[in-house]
DNA sequence: ATGACAGTTGAAAACTGA
């Protein structure tokens, strides 16, 4: 059953002996990645295509730059998420997948998505956290028309709820955590999207990001800010999720750990 | 709490991240 995962890697280069000993281990159909941290050019592409994915990629100098890999045909569509002409950070990118299936082919849409991070809000970066979330909020809305098994992967910035933070006093301020970063996610769940996390499991503590510092790895410190949001047509088909912590212990990880769904195709 | 920690750039210290 096709596995897709979203991670985010923070920089590809740096993290090329994580990752790739997590894809041999798990076998993953499609992985959408965020913070490559290099230029289409830079990225590593022998030993991910030796391990038979193919690529493809929308990267940015040193900061940001997303990736889609995937074992089955892909077709890449788009680049940018629309609604901003200026915006040049390189945080979105769509592929269509085709799955094989028992009858012909199965053509799945995916994106992957590095919504920016916004802190310290207020200020212009909250700003343009909320504007880009207004953008994938008409995006996502038009997407949906198509009726296409879709799914949004990515680094999305926002811990949907106070069960998704180990400390939500102490977040109450962050970019991640405020009202209006929380009700923007909503509203696009409620476009009729479906938290793959969330519709299959109801506990706290399911963190998908900790932080480097201040030990809050062995401390359990962490935060739910990774999501594979899923069209109707995608959420029929769910049939596991899950977050794989084991990256996180090995040598030199990223900060965020893989989040997956299988969907039934 | 001034900062911790990690990656990139570029060659030291600044910037960015969550």
């Amino acid at each position: 059953m096709p596995r897709f995962v979203t991670w985010n890697v923070n920089s590809i280069k740096a993290r090329l002996a994580n990752v790739t000993d997590w894809l041999r281990a798990t076998k993953p159909d499609v992985v959408m990645l965020q913070e490559i941290k290099c230029t289409d050019a830079e990225f590593p592409r022998e030993p991910f295509e030796d391990l038979g994915y193919n690529i493809a990629i929308c990267g940015q100098k040193t900061y940001n730059g997303v990736a889609i890999l995937s074992r089955h045909p892909m077709t890449e569509e788009c680049r940018a998420l629309p609604g901003d002409e200026g915006d040049s950070h390189a945080r979105y990118m769509e592929a269509l997948i085709e799955l094989p299936d028992k009858a012909s082919r199965t053509v799945v849409r995916v994106a992957s998505i590095y919504l920016p991070n916004g802190n310290p809000a207020p200020g212009e970066k909250y700003d343009y956290k909320l504007g880009w979330m207004d953008r994938l909020h008409r995006h996502a809305r038009a997407l949906l028309a198509n009726e296409e098994i879709l799914v949004l992967g990515g680094d999305y910035n926002v811990c949907p709820t106070d069960m998704d933070v180990y400390d939500p006093e102490g977040w109450r301020n962050d970019a991640l955590c405020l009202p209006q970063s929380r009700a923007r996610f909503r509203k696009i769940l409620h476009l009729g999207y479906t938290d793959a996390i969330r519709a299959r499991h109801a506990e706290p503590g399911l963190y998908t990001f900790w932080d480097y510092q201040a030990g809050a790895w062995q401390k359990d410190h962490g935060l739910r800010i990774d999501h594979l949001l899923l069209s109707p047509q995608a959420a029929d088909r769910l049939v596991e999720s899950g977050v794989d912590r084991k990256p996180r212990g090995k040598e030199k990880p990223s900060d965020h750990v893989p989040v997956w769904c299988d969907l039934e195709i």
